[in-house]
RNA sequence: GCCCGAGUGGUGGAAUGGCAGACACGGCGGACUCAAAAUCCGCUGCUCGAAAGGGCGUGUGGGUUCGACUCCCACCUCGGGCACCA
């Protein structure tokens, strides 16, 4: 601001709507509205019952955001963003008619408190809890119209309990694949026991022992344990997820390198839910590029599995997975992941005769099983980063054995290949040169034979060929066209007991364990025998221990083994349990969770957070689910969920997972979580790199003609996402104390449309500072501070424009478009300004629906404008403002009129008229008819209201 | 490399087949003031013109249409996502 209240003599008056007078009344109301309990959401049963009780008739609206990760440096101007539309959202729906749930919590766990407590001795407990504290401070500066008995931490043990609970309800489930949902595992082992089910693997039920019944079992679950081939950073002591591994092989957090390791871990099987995942995303309301993705992502892809036989290896059969199954003809080689465990059985112990090149880069005299573990120590240590740099350049060697192509029983050389994956298919491929551009480059890297099985266009080059065509080489599919030729090849291989048709998915199951301390426990004790049991709910919470060294074990030493920090916690690990038949000792499960778990279900804790009985009370849970609601049925049980599209596939699949799990067991009635899906924006903001490349301070940096210095050096200006890395981070508090919260909310608002990111620019808040301002003193004598109002009727042009503006602005809400209904705002704003210049008063007519439109967006100062103007009580719950239709219509209208496209005048014509009026109009103008004189008129066409065009 | 999205005044943006540039910032001018600030009023896409008025204009090039920022094709640039997915 630039008030200069010092300076001797100044007078503004004692009532101007300046930083000062706004925090004081965002102060007054952001504490009455606690005291009042005014945002208390009622349920209409159970615990949350008391407050607003007659509110939990009306149809409900759940309005939800991206709970964020509570982080030592706070939120900055860009956080909010998201969080102020679904407030604005909220309080729109509130004056709507909804029952509107909106709280906000904390995903609390999680990485970054765990590596500053490493740092500083300090808990992350403690960590956590302060900067709780801080987003909690921050958020109600902010006024936002939170339930605050309904906010959440997931790292507090009332709530990972009920996250314990979910996991044990995933864990003692399995995949019914012909009901096509999860059931208990209970009801395996009955249809087992029964001799209802047979099992899937081949085996006799009655000839297994207990623990091989348990083995089964336990194999089926929806929570298993597996080796996995994961990504160990010794640097951080723990495994990440191909997530967290950046693109040049490092952790995402810290930068530390990572390596590929075997290890036991925690998986769920996602994949179960594969097709439904993609099957369902037909049913909620997400933009077409989020849904898209998640397609991607889950990559189901239709095609053959084929069995090779491998030559001197009797009864060693490899299988493949192919979309292209009719261009069987065309495999001249196949490819298996380096870490595909029949590499091992049949790797050669010498060359046969074959070419130098294909032995690797490793020299001559190596032999295979050599080759082959050089080979694999390469691709470990091999980062993304390098891959990229390779482009087409293939790797691999040949392991020195053959493969039989059954459809011409040649002899095909195996290769060992990078490009192959373990994770995919399954983890082998027959290559066809001819039509695949990495088989081409392979091919033509070794020299291996290209034979084409499908006939490319005339002057088609030496390149693969990926199109369709009549097969050729393909002894009995020649000439049939690509589809064909892979249902007849299905159909052979089916017969022929050498394949079948099948579909596989790029999703892979989700690793789900991490050896960390802030995290989770897992509700998970061993036995003698080693095998998993799950502690009864009884039991849950299974609480952190309260460790003094938490740290894992880093190291530097890639072959260091991963320990996991509860390891060291011997007294908790060791326990005595009864689990039903008497006091054992039992050993826990040492990993934790991953930060995904506590943010999978957070929303439906907020429907029922205090209830120590229940995740959620079912009653209370399908009131949210499905109590009415204003359009038709949903399939998910948030109506309105905004956050940032960095989680588009990760966090949404998860948390879809894990309600289509509670759905399946019936603990919520909704098949989805979201119904409709909004990703807002970032805030990007100006940033300036020395001569070094690294970031200074942006505060700091001072701009003159156009060239920036920093400290007297010059420094290049870049735009960025605003936050700590790039040093260009504006908070909302000194946002608040310079211009008041209204000012940056309306601001945030007004940037740009939602889900657009938008440059923050703090000069431009001026703009809509000054529309408050002018508000204000609309409503208000600035001098006395008393409202002054009249109850006398507008004119009629100004009355059409409040009842044009209500209508636009009703829309604009109900569309998450603020930025044009803040500019629909200020134009009424802007005319009530003439209006009172004229009058000497404003009035009521006028004042009221614009405070009451205002009211979502900047609600302080509508509170305080509503409340002197005659309301005693908030306006929070008044009904928005509706439009007169009769008001809407103009008696006149001005129509564009072009000749031959171009638009050469303007005329009124009366509203409602016909096409002939408009033309008559449009003829009668002077310089229309000028022009007409000099051609005759081939066509006229009318749009009524909007325009006639004359072509000539 | 593949996939997705976006390119409109000096700036943020508005208009989803029908009068391009709403609203705001910035700029220019005026009123008020000794003066400045604040406030209020007016002008502000580029260009030729003293003016009246004309020409051009939504990344580029084509196309569909009476009419295209909007739909289609190709290209360019920027942003985001993915990593050899058979």
């Amino acid at each position: 601001m630039t008030e200069r209240a010092a300076e001797p003599n100044i007078e503004i008056p004692a009532h101007r709507y300046n930083a000062a007078l706004a925090n004081a009344i965002e102060a007054k109301w952001q504490d009455r509205w606690e005291a009042d309990r005014t945002f208390y959401t009622p349920n209409p049963t159970g615990l949350l019952t008391e407050v607003n009780s007659e509110r939990a008739s009306l149809p409900k609206r759940y309005v939800l955001d991206m709970f964020p990760y509570p982080s030592g440096e706070g939120l900055h101007v860009g956080h909010p963003l998201g969080f102020i539309g679904t407030d604005v959202y909220a309080r729109f729906s509130r004056m709507s008619g909804f029952n509107v749930l909106h709280t906000m919590g904390f995903d609390a766990f999680g990485l970054p408190a765990e590596q500053y407590a490493v740092r500083t001795g300090q808990h992350p407990s403690v960590t956590t809890a302060e900067n709780i504290a801080n987003y909690r401070r921050q958020l109600r500066v902010l006024g936002m119209a939170h339930d605050s008995r309904r906010s959440i931490a997931t790292s507090d043990p009332s709530y990972y309990r009920w996250t314990q609970w979910i996991f044990l309800r995933i864990f003692n489930s399995w995949y019914d694949h012909e009901a096509d949902r999860a059931r208990p595992v209970s009801e395996l082992s009955a249809e087992l026991d029964g001799g209802t089910r047979e099992p899937d693997d081949g085996s006799t039920w009655s000839e297994l022992d207990d623990g091989e019944r348990r083995d089964y079992v336990d194999a089926h679950r929806l929570v298993y344990r597996a080796e996995a081939n994961v990504n160990w950073c010794p640097a951080l002591g723990t495994v990440l997820a191909n997530e967290e591994v950046t693109a040049d092989g490092l952790s995402e957090i810290g930068n530390h390198p990572v390596y590929k390791r075997p290890l036991k871990q925690w998986m769920m099987r996602i994949t179960a839910y594969a097709e439904r995942l993609i099957e369902d995303l037909d049913l909620v309301d997400w933009t077409d590029s989020i849904k898209l993705m998640q397609r991607n992502w889950i990559g189901r892809s239709v095609g053959a599995e084929v069995r090779f036989t491998v030559a001197k290896h009797d009864g060693v059969d490899i299988t493949v997975f192919t979309t292209r199954p009719d261009t069987l003809f065309g495999a001249t080689y196949m490819v298996l992941a380096p870490e595909h465990p029949l590499v091992d059985t049949i790797v050669a112990s010498s060359w046969p005769g074959c070419p130098a090149a294909w032995r690797g880069v490793f020299g001559v005299d190596v032999s295979p099983p050599e080759a082959v573990s050089h080979y694999r120590e390469y691709v470990a240590k091999k980062s993304e980063l390098e891959r990229q740099s390779e482009g087409k350049e293939k790797t691999g060697v040949f392991i020195g054995a053959y493969a039989i192509n059954p459809t011409t029983n040649e002899k095909i050389p195996i290769f060992i290949a990078d490009y192959v994956l373990m994770g995919y298919g399954t983890g082998a491929i027959m290559a066809v040169p001819a039509q695949d551009a990495r088989d081409w480059d392979f091919a033509k890297q070794f020299g291996l034979p290209i034979v084409r099985t499908v006939q490319p266009p005339e002057g088609f080059g030496d390149e693969p060929y990926l199109g369709d065509g009549p097969a050729i080489n393909s002894g009995p599919l020649d000439g049939l066209n690509v589809v064909d030729a892979k249902r007849k090849m299905i159909e052979g291989l089916e017969r022929g007991g050498w394949g079948r048709g099948t579909t596989t998915y790029k999703l892979r199951d989700w690793l789900f364990s991490r050896q960390r301390y802030w995290g989770e426990p897992f509700p998970i004790v061993y036995g003698d025998d080693d095998r998993p049991i799950a502690v009864p709910d009884a039991m849950l919470p299974v609480e952190l221990p309260e460790v003094v060294d938490f740290a894992p074990r880093i190291s530097d030493d890639p072959d260091a083994l991963p320990e996991p920090p509860l390891a060291r916690a011997e007294d908790w690990v060791f326990t005595e349990l009864d689990l039903g038949d008497g006091l054992k000792k039992y050993r826990r499960e040492t990993n934790t969770m991953p930060q995904w778990a506590g943010s999978c279900w957070y929303y439906l804790r907020y429907l029922d957070p205090t209830n120590e009985d229940a995740m959620v009370d079912p009653q209370v849970e399908k009131y949210w689910a499905t109590g009415s609601r204003d359009g038709a049925a949903a399939a998910g049980v948030v109506d309105l969920y905004v956050g940032g599209v960095e989680h588009a596939v990760l966090h949404l699949l998860y948390a879809r997972f894990w309600h289509k799990v509670l759905y399946d067991l019936g603990h919520v009635s909704t098949s989805e979580p979201f119904q409709r899906l909004y990703n807002q924006g970032y805030v990007l903001a100006a940033a300036y790199v020395d001569a070094r490349g690294v970031y200074v301070e942006a505060t700091e940096v001072v701009e003159r003609d156009g060239v920036f210095t920093f400290e007297g050096e010059p420094v290049t200006r870049e735009h960025g996402k605003m936050g700590k890395s790039l040093k260009n981070s504006v908070t909302p508090d000194d946002i608040c104390t310079e211009y008041g919260t209204d000012t940056l909310r309306l601001y945030e608002m007004f940037m740009g449309p939602l889900d657009v990111s938008r440059a923050w620019n703090t000069s431009d808040i001026i703009g809509v500072h000054r529309f408050l301002q002018r508000l204000w003193r609309n409503a208000v004598d600035e001098d006395t501070g008393v409202a002054h109002v009249t109850d006398l009727p507008v004119d009629d042009e100004t009355r059409r424009l409040l009842n044009r503006t209500i209508a636009a602005v009703r829309a604009d809400m109900t569309n998450l478009r603020f930025n044009t209904a803040v500019a629909r705002l200020t134009e009424l704003n802007n005319r009530l300004t003439s209006v009172v210049a004229r009058d000497g008063s404003a009035p009521r007519e006028v004042v009221e629906p614009l405070l009451l439109m205002t009211a979502p967006l900047a609600p302080h100062i509508a509170e305080e404008l509503w409340q002197l103007t005659g309301h005693p009580s908030t306006l929070a719950y008044e009904p928005f403002p509706e439009a007169d239709a009769a008001w809407l219509l103009e008696d006149q209208v001005e129509i564009g009129v072009q000749v031959d496209g171009k638009v050469r005048a303007r005329v009124m014509v009366p509203a409602g008229s016909d096409d002939a009026a408009h033309e008559a109009a449009a003829r009668a103008d002077a310089k229309v008819a000028a022009l007409l004189a000099e051609k005759p008129v081939r066509k006229t066409i009318v749009v009524a209201g909007r325009l006639v065009n004359f072509i000539r």
